[in-house]
DNA sequence: CTGAAAGCGCTAACAA
DNA sequence: TTGTTAGCGCTTTCAG
């Protein structure tokens, strides 16, 4: 039995002038594939870097006809393995695994054999492909933006959190560093309380109605582990009468919002967490693009990916011909 | 044909222990139920507020075991459009509305007849169920924890955003006010420099210094429109040798992270982002298991549902008495 | 080249 | 009770 082309067309042109769309729970259902990417982050809330990671993973999962899925396991691994499982039962196409603070760690095992990219985070196993930020250029560039005032370097934020990108900022610093140079550790969290209390306990110590025979010069140049560090250390400064930009040099690392409300404005290395969301959703869908096969003869040596840092120079470094 | 018993449970046993999950899309289309919310903001990375809004969501959506999806419309209408028309392919269960700021909006056509939940705006036709801080409330706290301070009050922040919360704010003020009050506006955006240059300019016109004729005495209490604003105020303040809580009294709203920073810790009234969520999406789910025939019955009347904020004291209140 | 049918994985309704 | 079947909306395959 025919139909009538005119008739067909007819049809057709109805269905579309009466807006039918497509369902898509079906379309996934019968050719497997939901085009949905979900992203599993320990923390996102938290703070604005995650956001703009999420907000960069976000932009390029919809550039490409996507959905981006985002969830928190609050770094509980059984709220995790929940999360993972039920985002495998709804047939997810894929995984970027995130963490806030930047970290060697191990991928769940639920994930493994799916196609996956890590985010901000290393596989111990180096069977991941994984995007992180160059944190040894991010010290290259700090150092650098000190200029010429290298003789007397504090580090302020030595603590405990964030051993890799500690780690390896301090790598970037050491490596341009002149034989000469003093450089200190300022021990303490990357909080502004806890650089306030580090930075005022040095500048004490080292002021000039100190009596002490042990006396300590107070150092000449600031790097400082992320910008809410750089907040307490210039409340510290503040209070003891220096002045950043004019009697000593700030620098620091994440080019925050914050680091442009400081007086003066706070010289920054910025982070770029938004281009890591935005190259793990691109690598994770070139990934099953490309052929399977290919990809699983490397995946021995999967090098993480490098991010570069850049610099916002503002007027928080002093310069002094000498 | 009968199969043993044995057989049977010995076939769910194998099953069950291979670790046999069921397929989720298969389930949505044959329930027509996806299990999953979406979340559509204009913008959701920028501040630390939208986040835990969209933590809060998270949660409670987690914790009904629904699945909620965030999307980023950038306040375009044809984004908007086009990541609502793809939501609704993908046969979500319901919406949460949600804006950065606080404000009156329009809900989108193409999400009339769904299951929705305004969050922090309100339905210009008030048909749509919604949730809101209470920032008459607010504005009534914020007051309240000036203490006795109140005879010369300047408001900082009322330039043009956020007209909504500026205006119910400024009537919880007004509401408690004794009658001999002096209440200025200070025009300004809510940002640090934008309210710096503000209140240094109305410093420094009120200074000892000024031989001026038409000398205005300096205002005593200053209360902030949000936290940045503040942080701007406070630096104002200090260039001129003014200190909150000794010198001034400083109150401000939002209750960020960064009133804890600010030395001396600033009070602030907080607004309650992560409660909002959590709120929108309680009410979403429970919509609809409520019969739908007297939700309708209602629709007419939809009262904003208000949520309280909450003040967190710290010592940037002067008290002195008088 | 156009139209019918099978089947993706599941469950509600049905038949034995 | 137990097991079988129809069908959710779509596309790919196959027959006409």
């Amino acid at each position: 039995m025919r139909i009538a082309a005119a008739t067909a067309a007819r049809v057709r042109d109805a269905a579309e002038s009466l807006g039918y769309r497509p369902n898509a729970v079906a379309l996934a259902l019968r050719s497997n594939s939901t085009q949905t990417i979900a992203m599993i982050s320990d923390l996102i809330a938290t703070n604005e870097y995650s956001g703009q990671m999420v907000a960069g993973a976000l932009e390029t999962a919809h550039a490409q006809a996507k959905l981006l899925i985002v969830a928190e396991t609050h770094g509980d691994p059984d709220i995790e393995n929940a999360i993972v499982q039920d985002l495998l039962d709804r047939r997810v196409d894929g995984f970027i695994y995130a963490t806030e603070v930047t970290r060697i760690t191990k991928l769940p095992e639920l994930l493994t054999g799916h196609h996956t990219v890590m985010l901000n985070c290393i596989d111990e196993d180096n069977q991941t492909p994984s995007v992180v930020p160059d944190e040894r250029a991010a010290g290259v560039l700090a150092l650098a933006a000190l200029g010429t005032d290298t003789k007397d370097i504090a580090v302020v934020g030595t603590g405990h959190p964030n051993r890799y990108a500690l780690q390896q900022r301090l790598a970037g610093i050491r490596a341009g560093l002149p034989k000469s140079t003093l450089l200190r550790n300022i021990d303490c969290d990357w909080w502004p309380e806890s650089a306030f209390a580090a930075v005022d306990n040095l500048l004490r110590s080292s002021a000039p109605s100190t009596k002490r025979a042990h006396r300590v010069t107070s150092p000449r140049a600031f790097i400082c582990m992320n910008d809410q560090v750089a907040f307490g250390t210039y409340q510290a400064l503040h209070e003891h009468g220096l002045t950043p930009g004019r009697d000593v040099s700030v620098v620091s690392f994440d080019g925050s919002l914050l680091a442009g409300w400081l007086r003066p404005g706070l010289t920054s290395v910025s982070t770029p967490h938004r281009e890591l969301g935005q190259v793990a959703v691109s690598m994770l869908t070139n990934n099953w693009e490309t052929d399977l096969a290919a990809q699983h003869r490397h995946s021995q040596s999967a090098e993480p990916i490098l991010i570069s840092p850049a610099l916002t120079t503002r007027t928080s470094v002093s310069v002094h011909t000498e």
